[in-house]
DNA sequence: AGATCGCCCTGCTTGC
DNA sequence: TGCAAGCAGGGCGATC
């Protein structure tokens, strides 16, 4: 489940292996992965093609390829089960290939968007002024972005009446976190999930950010050593996804603090891991 | 209008 | 053994 790390991961994967390259043709097998494009795959392959590739950006979970000279950018989302690959011509199509895209340079590899679940895909909006795609214009910075604004987050935080793995996951106040960071990030920071977000104070925010930036940059420098130059997205097959979780997945193991097992709540049709002892639930839970 | 919920999708795991 | 249900879950649109 790529979150903002596996992302960042693969964006520098496309800076290197795709960037400043010109698009001969793209193909769509599969018209879910095109979605978002109105106008259908072969209407999205028409418009790639002949255009030079910038550099790859990201926001979040999202990234995206600008089109020189166009005003507009192939905005991709990983979803649950999307790669992006470099492959060589001649590798096998892969089972799940839903987009494939070539280029007129010499050199022998095409990018390939693989994705068995298809909660992802790709898509080309015009920017914004800012150079951001503009379906994607409510996305929050994340984290790790230098201008993100930690007193204004706190202050939203503090609007809304909600709790904080909602708020957390809540991409217009935060981006690029998911499930897995946020329980990981709450762990460390010894917060329930469902402590109201009304009561935190300026500290116990600035605590938490440095949890969610600590974990991310962790899975960051994990993740940015182990893929290969033909393998932009590993996706929990070789070695990056495989970071040492201390909350996610961990349900009746002791705690890495106290000892004390760890529990599993269903939450908003999903799981929240946490330590009853370390992570106390707030009196008037919701 | 802000908060909440259901749905999209496929393969692996679990249980009867 | 075989089938069905459960589970993984980000984001968007509908609904309250």
């Amino acid at each position: 489940m790529p979150e903002l790390p596996e992302v960042e991961v693969v964006r520098r994967g496309l800076e290197r292996w795709v960037a400043h390259r010109t698009v001969a043709e793209a193909e769509v097998l599969h018209p879910r992965a095109v979605r978002r494009h109105v106008a259908g795959g072969e209407d999205f392959g028409q418009r790639l093609k002949g255009h030079r590739v910038g550099v790859p950006s990201r926001r979040g979970k999202y990234l995206w390829l600008p089109l020189e000279d166009t005003g507009q950018s192939v905005l991709a989302h990983l979803g649950m089960s999307g790669q992006l690959l470099v492959q060589p011509h001649s590798a096998p199509d892969e089972k799940h290939l839903r987009v494939r895209v070539r280029f007129t340079d010499a050199l022998d590899t095409e990018l390939r968007f693989v994705d068995q679940r298809t909660f992802g895909g790709l898509s080309l909006h015009d920017n914004t002024p800012d150079g951001l795609p503009d379906v994607i214009a409510h996305i929050a910075r994340d984290p790790l972005d230098p201008l993100f604004d930690d007193d204004a987050f706190h202050h939203a935080l503090r609007r809304k009446r909600t709790t904080i793995k909602r708020a957390l996951l809540d991409q217009s106040l935060i981006s690029g976190v998911g499930n897995i960071y946020a329980d990981e990030a709450l762990w460390r920071a010894r917060v329930h999930y469902d402590r109201p977000t009304g009561g935190f104070t300026r500290p116990r925010t600035q605590l938490l950010l440095g949890h969610v930036r600590d974990v991310m940059n962790a899975a960051l420098s994990q993740g940015g050593t182990s893929f290969d130059s033909l393998y932009v997205n590993v996706n929990g097959e070789s070695g990056y996804f495989d970071r040492s979780l201390d909350a996610y997945g961990r349900e009746g193991l002791p705690c890495r603090r106290c000892g004390t097992p760890m529990r599993r709540r269903a939450w908003m049709n999903r799981s929240s891991y946490h330590c009853p002892r370390c992570q106390r639930a707030p009196r008037v839970s919701s």
